[in-house]
DNA sequence: CTCTATGCTACATAAAGGGTAGCAATATGC
DNA sequence: GCATATTGCTACCCTTTATGTAGCATAGAG
């Protein structure tokens, strides 16, 4: 079970919000998250709930999110880790804070 | 003020949490709102906190944010409007999880 | 042995990010 | 007035990251 990597884009202090923010800070990272939300879904089912995002990407932030041990492959396919629905919880909350901000 | 733009990268539902995610997915966007938490500063005064980002790149955003909503410039420098004090108060959730998920 | 679905990789192109220099505008000191 | 300093910001060029298509190797079903 890998720790948080300390080498974080544009920050030298390694602290845990910074690494976060690099994780999310790309692309694709919260929305691979988010579409996890209803279940454990396979390689190829969860690239077509993210628009068909490039199989490159795809296992590129999977493989880190799973170093992060947010996600892990399970026998029904990519789902979340207790540390990722964690997080997942906290995306929620920016969903809801999405939808009010929208009808501003 | 502008509304949320409905273009958004890898998205054609223009959800307002895609929207968001398209926003905070962009490189230094969160760290940005981050940096202003303790209040207003300038350009190059947030530029600093933000390890020397390229002025180009924090203008950038810096537009984005400004048409988002989310962050003014008045004359004490940058700082949030009602909206990004709010979006920054849910980061601070995040800062308080990755605390305890750097610590597992 | 074929047919299908799996996770995943290679490779080439396009888009985004990053670093340095410096401009125009405004305020400040003398 | 005139130099100095600080402001927000842009131009330029190069590196990194993302994207899109094709397809491989493996496993299971019929």
């Amino acid at each position: 079970m890998a720790k948080a990597k300390t080498r974080v884009r544009g920050s030298s202090t390694g602290r845990p919000i910074m690494v976060l923010f690099d994780l999310l800070g790309q692309r694709w990272t919260m929305r691979i998250l988010w579409e996890l939300r209803e279940g454990a879904v396979t390689f190829r089912g969860l690239r077509e709930r993210c628009d068909d995002v490039s199989p490159t990407l795809l296992n590129q932030r999977l493989k880190t999110l799973r170093e992060m041990d947010l996600v892990e492959l399970t026998e029904g396919g990519y789902g979340y880790t207790p540390w990722g629905k964690q997080l997942t919880a906290e995306l929620m909350r920016l969903h809801a804070w999405s939808e009010r901000w929208a009808a501003r």
